[in-house]
DNA sequence: GAAGAAATGTAGTGTACGCTCCAATATGTA
DNA sequence: TACATATTGGAGCGTACACTACATTTCTTC
């Protein structure tokens, strides 16, 4: 499966779909046919691509995180507000793929182990890296104080980015700032 | 519908099953069958009571955003750290309603208008009490400064309770201290 | 205690959905 | 060209689900 060229352009039609379908009618909405409808494909060739629906809404979601990585390739050159200004953007931006996130995350982590499993490595991930940013931040900070910094930061991003949801006049950037030390904050600035 | 005293009781108990399940399977993860078992009540005395299910679950939803709304009769003398402490421990405590409330206002409050206004108000009550305890700390700061730290302070809040919910090992506590200022911290130690 | 209204349980009904099966066809390789 | 493997579509399967119909029982009132 997806080894010849047609296969690898079919996941794309499907993928398209998907993204296009979970933004204009929600997580909930979106169901197989919908999507083989709307990529022109049978259920077939779905599930000759994919291992269920679900991993078809994971993809695009994990898609749409990476877009917005400053440091794609881990080369250990952002800065905590580099890390910050990527996340604000991810929320407030033109993409609906934060508020599918979110709720995947939220609605359904909260109860379905698989999803929590997924969603607490990628936050993982998401942890080191700011925490490799406080210690570029403040080298005289000891590993697990830095760890715990970029834990509370990460979190009351992720609460932020909630807010922004809820209500859309929220202005999440202002409130950001207000988590980068001040250091950061004056370069950030510049 | 919904005279007699049994038809009364009746309702309790499903009432009761439902808030149980959304706690114990989530939102989507409720049935009707699952109400109707729990509660040992039949599909029809349930239609006799309720319009439908969302009907019933939109009740303890409404139940659960109302007993999060902070004392009204609060005299205005809580600090930071109490009011810090008292979320955490209502995030950390045995109650399933801090979950219930997060799945609803994540999972439903992103696309439910009604339930995002609602989620929306309490929330503002809430910061409003922050607010006033950013003050009495720090008389220097201005009402405008004083609330946006507040509603920096309750997303970062809502971020790790959300993490603790996910990961039953998180520390909130810990993380949540890390949000005071240092005056604030010290007092909270002694 | 009679009568009417409310409550109850059960056995369905209709439907939407994720997914499988499989025969036919297209694609890449030697 | 011949062969193996990938891809395709879509009919249809199994299931889970919200909800209904209705006969029976219970409750309340006078």
């Amino acid at each position: 499966m997806g080894r010849y060229r047609v296969g690898l352009e079919t996941r794309e039609r499907i993928l398209s779909a998907t993204r296009r379908l979970l933004s204009e009618v929600g997580v909930d909405g979106v169901t197989l046919k919908a999507i083989t409808d709307q990529a022109r494909v049978g259920a077939g060739s779905f599930y000759n691509l994919f291992d269920s629906k679900e991993e078809a809404v994971f993809e695009v979601v994990r898609e749409a995180i990476e877009a917005v990585d400053p440091d794609p390739d881990g080369e250990g050159t952002d800065t905590l507000a580099d890390l910050v200004d990527a996340f604000v953007t991810f929320m407030t931006g033109s993409s609906p793929i934060a508020r599918i996130y979110l709720q995947l995350a939220v609605g359904r982590g909260l109860t379905d182990r698989a999803i929590a499993t997924r969603v607490i490595r990628s936050h993982r991930t998401r942890v080191d890296r700011f925490t490799d940013a406080w210690l570029r931040e403040d080298p005289t900070l000891t590993p697990e104080a830095a760890e715990r910094r970029a834990q509370t930061m990460l979190a009351a991003l992720t609460g932020l980015g909630l807010s922004v949801l809820l209500d859309e006049t929220f202005d999440m950037r202002a409130h950001a700032l207000e988590l980068l030390p001040s250091s950061a904050v004056s370069s950030a600035a510049s």
